[in-house]
DNA sequence: CTCAAATTCAAACAAATGTTTTAAACGAAC
DNA sequence: GTTCGTTTAAAACATTTGTTTGAATTTGAG
């Protein structure tokens, strides 16, 4: 077993615990008995447990991320910016996180739970790693939004991506909610299906009538 | 100090720490020394740390609930089902949450990232927990959605609804990110703004164009 | 006051935590 | 085959964890 794979199978090994027991509860004694390797080996390839976790996130985001950029581009440079569609927008920032994710194959969709709750953890540390692998993404993808919902004022416009990121993060947070909510109506596990519903729930609430518009319209 | 204080100098000291640590984070010790008590009063006025979560929790979801259910009684018995509006329905829900959690005002709005987190912790027991204190809330104001919105399909419904709750626990979880977001333009401190905000977003969403519908139009 | 129940306290419990150390095993280059 | 850097192994490190104990203290009723 080379190091390689020693440090995959660490890898894998904490990525379904911390998803199971989240990143506080799972131990690494736990991880090290479940990859079958020696303690010490995780301090020798990550440094600390803190470390690990930001590996195992990375290994998952970095890919992510990357498809989100690419797909931006492909969608900006296939046609006038004026004329690119919300919907389009949407799907090439859903899309990479449900697919690499797992949603819609059997596979190794546990994952999703990871991603999904890495926005409400509470470390410090981890925010701010966070905030720095999500920020170009960010910032690209507020820019497309903004200019294909023009006539909406900034105060709406950034409350509605801050839900859109709470609508997405639920879902891949709790894949299995839908199926239970619904009593197995939704089909959480068919990726179209998920994304489909997913993009026509936030277009509709992009495209709503702006609050402020309709305050000035009462008084 | 009367054992009232003790206890609810433990639930205060616990409620901040579980918010800035996280329930796996922070340790008994911590929550005993900051509420100035002998560590051992936690497991004679609660019995564990386990049900000192669950206390935690109940003392804020209680009141929040039980508002949601009377604020809903009220709604259905002064009108007739049928009239009652969408946005009313919404109101009825996510208010007593953004103000119960101190949403507006400067108090201890802390307690909102607890709440909009613990759909996503990962530990079983406590996921129990939770679905049974939501079950009737979640039933009633189902029912009083889908009653106003009788054209969408059952699958578009419950993703929806599954979507709104996205939204909701994200808003309750970090309050300042629609400010660090916007630079300044949200104010994710005033009650109306933040509730307005989240009803139109949501409504919105709930009154787009069925997924379903669509596809067959394009078939 | 008296007594018994309720509450607090300091101390210790065993187990688990992240981390470090030291030596052994390995793999490839000379 | 020896030697070197890399990787694994077992053991121990010092803390910290949730929990329990048993004696002190406080409380309120008779």
């Amino acid at each position: 077993m080379t190091d390689i794979d020693t440090k995959t199978a660490i890898l894998d090994a904490a990525e379904n615990l911390f998803v199971e027991q989240g990143f506080e509860g799972a131990s690494l004694r736990s991880v090290t008995t479940s990859a079958e390797v020696n303690i010490a080996a995780i301090h020798y390839h990550f440094g600390s447990k803190d470390a690990l976790i930001k590996a195992v996130l990375e290994r998952r985001l970095s890919p992510i991320n990357q498809e989100r950029l690419e797909r931006l581009d492909a969608l900006e440079t296939a046609g006038v910016p004026s004329e690119l569609s919300l919907e389009d927008i949407l799907r090439a920032l859903f899309e990479p996180a449900l697919r690499m994710c797992g949603i819609g194959q059997g596979g190794n969709n546990h994952i999703a739970r990871l991603i999904g709750r890495i926005f409400s953890e509470p470390s410090h540390s981890l925010q701010a790693f966070l905030k720095e692998r999500f920020h170009e993404v960010f910032e690209r993808y507020t820019a497309a939004l903004r200019s294909v919902l023009p006539d909406l004022p900034d105060v709406d416009f950034f409350w509605r991506v801050h839900f859109m990121m709470g609508a997405m993060c639920h879902t891949l947070c709790d894949q299995e909610r839908p199926r239970l909510l619904s009593g197995g109506i939704c089909n959480p596990h068919c990726f179209e299906e998920t994304s489909e519903q997913l993009i026509v729930f936030v277009a509709g609430g992009l495209r709503a009538q702006s609050v402020m518009a309709k305050e000035r319209a009462n008084s």
